[in-house]
DNA sequence: AGTTAGCACTCCAATTATATGAGTGCTAAA
DNA sequence: TTTAGCACTCATATAATTGGAGTGCTAACT
């Protein structure tokens, strides 16, 4: 009965440009011009008609009667999926980008230079997750004698991040005691991953101890204690929350508050961003699809990041769904690359 | 020629009864109102009368004709500084704050503990600075090789915080030099502060180097490297920030945007912070009296920690001026002192 | 069959009017 | 010195009015 439910080039092309249109005014678009905009010579009358199939099949909406449409969830997916033209980088941006994340002063604090790069040059908030621990390589341990049979355990990881943990062993070990531990595990240990040490630690302790004598008996253990999987939490850095601030979409006082809530607590961003880990390439979560509430508004675009082939972390940007995707997409891309970059050890080698 | 330009009693007991009821109800008050409140019996009218007078001596304004009056940051000046009477704590709060406080999980990420009691219990932001690093001890150094004639340094503080650095030496150590300079160092300078080793580390090189062989030479000059005033960046732990955006008075989205970048930029926090280590005990900045347009409406009222009689850092609460001090001074000022008392080695030795 | 002009209709957003009431300052009397 | 009385001010809330942007439908046009 109604006229076509089909998307013709036509309907795409047309729900392309209010979509481009939308996004650089933020304001529903109506027939009008959308008539003027597009080259298409099509009067109001017949563009009306188009907007009332894609509304019918979902990918526009109006917030009320006589206002113009914008695009739902599903209308923006169909749009980066399909239908988008994604823009290079400014030369001048791309510098930027090369410039922060060069290897120079030995990496330090890199992922919180990589997640500012990502705030301040699309104003919105960056995220980038801290490497994933357990696939992250072991350089050095060593190990330091507290007092009552405490022992703080100092370990170097590949990419010269320095971590540490206080353990609580069976008995008290001299400083000379632990030099030997340290000097065993690094032996052996050196340059496996951290899950790898984990796991060979695990069955040693299973094997006949017979086997072994008392002070490797001993490394081991306190081995076990120091990779003890306590809490497998993962972590971010965010910044330029406050960007968001500036979009009215997300401007409402609760929802402001839920979702600066939601960046502290931690969890549910952490869902999400492992979620994006799995997949290589630019990931995208564009409003409801997130699952959460809170991100309703918002769309987040990440690309994973790696260390010697491994995924070992992602990093992106969080921002209101109206967001100038053909942009951002590449930006992320590329930082995400130069980062991996930047991470690994011999990136000319072969 | 007006009445009374003097302070007498019953003004003040009026400045402290509307202070005390605008707190609580965050509306400006009237002279009817007043009236009520008080048990001086006083007509509305008489009420005016003292009002207009504290509004000529500035401690009184009224956002308009006919709205009642709200306290001028000296209105509460005076407030806390003679006029309050300060609750104890509730008994939960008290045992939470001992809970929260005490020693048990060796003191792992006390002070993000400590920032979150304050800004949990209070619903406000809670800040606490971390233990300056000047007038910490040193406990323990440890040097480990890295390629490239760099040297990773790791010490551990009295608090068992571990800090780490990469140094660029002149030439490349090997690991049995490291563990000597390491043993040389951990012997003379073990248990004194970050500053006197410093400080020393810095006579020795003036002294005659002849004097001194080849290999404490060594020592001292990788020390100096180690121990380089390169960043003498103070840094904070900021909690509950999005507490504050239920409070209508800071919830402009410029006001809220502009507090949030203060927070991130830290250094006006860190600044006023640095102000209230000066001084001991409980320490007030009232709206205006911070000196920075952001904190207009804030107030921040803090008290000092300290490491074995030195003072070594601040923690405080970040509230609109309309708080509750009769309740935040006192939970203040036990906070800090519980915070000093976990962070003290042996708070039961003589 | 697809396209377009015309028209009635809807609904938001902005403006203006209108009341309401809390609170003040001043004056004059107690 | 205190108080009652009164005219005045100003912010807030509610309603009434308007303008315009945009739609959906129908009927005519290609």
């Amino acid at each position: 009965m109604s006229s076509a439910q089909v998307l013709n080039e036509r309907s795409l092309q047309l729900l392309k440009i209010l979509i481009e249109r939308y996004i650089s005014d933020g304001q529903p678009i109506g027939s009008r011009t959308l008539s003027k905009d597009s080259d298409l010579k099509l009067s109001p009358a017949t563009i009306r008609n188009v907007m009332a199939d894609l509304e019918d099949m979902g990918f526009l909406h109006s917030p009320h009667t006589s206002a113009g449409r914008i695009p739902t969830a599903s209308g923006y997916r169909l749009f980066v999926d399909s239908l988008l033209t994604v823009k290079p980088l400014e030369s001048n941006e791309l510098s930027r980008v090369h410039h922060e994340l060069s290897a120079r002063d030995g990496n330090k604090d890199i992922i919180g230079r990589a997640s500012r790069l990502l705030s301040e040059l699309t104003q919105m908030a960056g995220v980038v997750t801290l490497p994933k621990r357990e696939l992250v390589c072991l350089r050095h341990i060593e190990f330091l004698s507290l007092s009552n049979a405490r022992v703080l355990v100092i370990f170097v990881t590949n990419e010269q991040e320095v971590h540490n943990k206080i353990i609580q062993t069976t008995r008290a070990f001299s400083a000379a005691e632990l030099q030997q531990v340290g000097n065993y595990l690094n032996s052996i240990y050196s340059g496996h991953s951290l899950a790898a040490v984990r796991e060979s630690v695990f069955k040693e302790l299973q094997d006949d101890q017979q086997r072994i004598n008392q002070s490797l008996l001993d490394a081991v253990k306190i081995a076990q204690l120091a990779f003890e999987d306590e809490n497998p939490k993962e972590d971010y850095v965010l910044t330029g929350e406050t960007n968001l601030m500036e979009f009215s979409e997300l401007a409402g006082r609760d929802h402001l508050k839920k979702l600066f809530n939601a960046f502290n607590q931690k969890q549910d961003v952490i869902y999400l961003l492992d979620q994006c880990m799995k997949t290589s390439g630019v990931q995208i979560f564009i409003g409801e699809e997130s699952g959460y509430q809170v991100f309703d508004q918002c769309s987040l675009v990440t690309s994973s990041y790696h260390i010697s082939d491994k995924v070992v972390g992602v990093l992106g940007v969080i921002g209101p769904t109206r967001m100038a995707y053909e942009k951002i997409i590449p930006f992320v891309d590329i930082t995400a690359k130069l980062l991996s970059a930047a991470l690994n050890p011999n990136p000319t080698s072969p």
